[in-house]
DNA sequence: TTATTAATCAAACGTATGTTTGATTGAAAT
DNA sequence: ATTTCAATCAAACATACGTTTGATTAATAA
């Protein structure tokens, strides 16, 4: 089952319609979904304003179109990478906790170059508190939260579902959280953190997420 | 220097100031500050249209003026927990990450009865991803992140202040978005977590923390 | 060529929004 | 009694928004 989601689900961007997605996605990123209208979309995509209900029939499918672009890809690598774990292995743990944060920084760092433009778009969407973004979110969801739970239980012994449940919570907010204030983090640590950062960031939330993980 | 900020500060609730404070509060925690319109809040504030503007000017500053009201206080009541820790002691650690939990579900929980209309409120203050919001959060934050970052560095010997930069953001994440799902968190444990259900929240995020605090 | 169809376009539409206005109230001060 | 002034109110205002329309284009098929 492993579908053609190799490089990136990369919208042509010659067409109308990937060049909305494209541009769109970099907007709902630095301005959130209600702030940016579509007349903005369609003059920096250089597109007429009627483009978009055309395409996509309105603002809304839209937004789901793009969330679904981002959102979509990562989940199902999660769960494939999930589904590869040996829980007889000693750190069974620490490769759920990849399996749940890599996807991530590979589709932003899959956008070539060190455009960070994603970072807050995903970020947006793991802990959106926009109820139409997360009525697509939580379509996807409930069965990925469902496979990591029943996954902790599996790595921790003794750790209760209901635990287990906070603690992704706990991942996905610390995940979601940093990589939004991404630019910022940057920023305050004068550049000493720039050249490998996304790395940096990644081991840091890594070893901080086993150590949380392991506790009780 | 102790404001009387001792029950909170609730605003007189016969005032029409007050109730539209109180009122923008429920609704902006539920829908966020763009979906919630000026109509909403005064028909709910049982308030005439003109009312917010007649009283805080424009929709943007009664924005402020929720936001303040709710988030100032809980960063006065961190740096004064703060202030109070003995760095010799062997849990300062601990006590540092309660500086930082405790204000905010002190500020819940004083909101009598199960009501909890504050966590989502207060969260989306935290981790704002909203210009005209983290503006504020931004003017206040900035220096409770500092006294955090340093208190950190002192607690753990030998940790950066970049990592502990980090680690405070993963802390703030991990907080807020556990606390915008506490209502899923609540649905999904079938009721098991009910009872005690904020204490049993904190003391998972308490030991999580701590844990993540000290790795590396 | 002619017919067909998808795509683009300028323009307009209807609506919801934040804001302003000017009159009116009602209690306190003179 | 008169004045004063903050508060409330219905109504209107200006604007930005998502959406729709109908004409026009351009490429493909018959």
């Amino acid at each position: 089952m492993s579908l053609s989601l190799e490089p990136l689900n990369k919208p042509a961007l010659n067409s109308t319609r990937g060049r909305l997605i494209e541009v769109s996605g970099e907007l709902f990123a630095e301005r959130g979904f209600d702030s940016v209208s579509l007349r903005m979309i369609t003059e920096s995509a250089n597109a007429n304003l009627a483009a978009v209900n055309y395409h996509f029939g309105s603002k809304e499918e839209l937004i789901l179109a793009v969330v679904e672009d981002i959102v979509g890809p990562v989940n199902e690598k999660r769960l494939e990478q999930l589904g590869g774990i040996d829980f007889n292995s000693t750190n069974s743990l620490k490769a759920i906790i990849h399996a749940f944060i890599d996807p991530v920084f590979d589709v932003t760092s899959a956008d070539a170059g060190a455009d960070n433009k994603y970072y807050k778009l995903i970020s947006r969407c793991i802990a959106s508190r926009d109820e139409r973004v997360s009525s697509i979110i939580i379509r996807q969801f409930p069965e990925v939260l469902a496979r990591f739970v029943s996954s902790l239980t599996r790595a921790i012994p003794g750790l209760s579902s209901d635990s287990a449940h906070l603690k992704v919570m706990f991942m996905a907010g610390a995940l979601a959280h940093s990589l939004f204030h991404y630019e910022n983090l940057l920023l305050a640590s004068g550049g000493s953190l720039y050249p490998s950062s996304p790395n940096v960031l990644k081991s840091e939330l890594v070893s901080f997420l086993t150590a949380g993980m392991s506790s009780n």
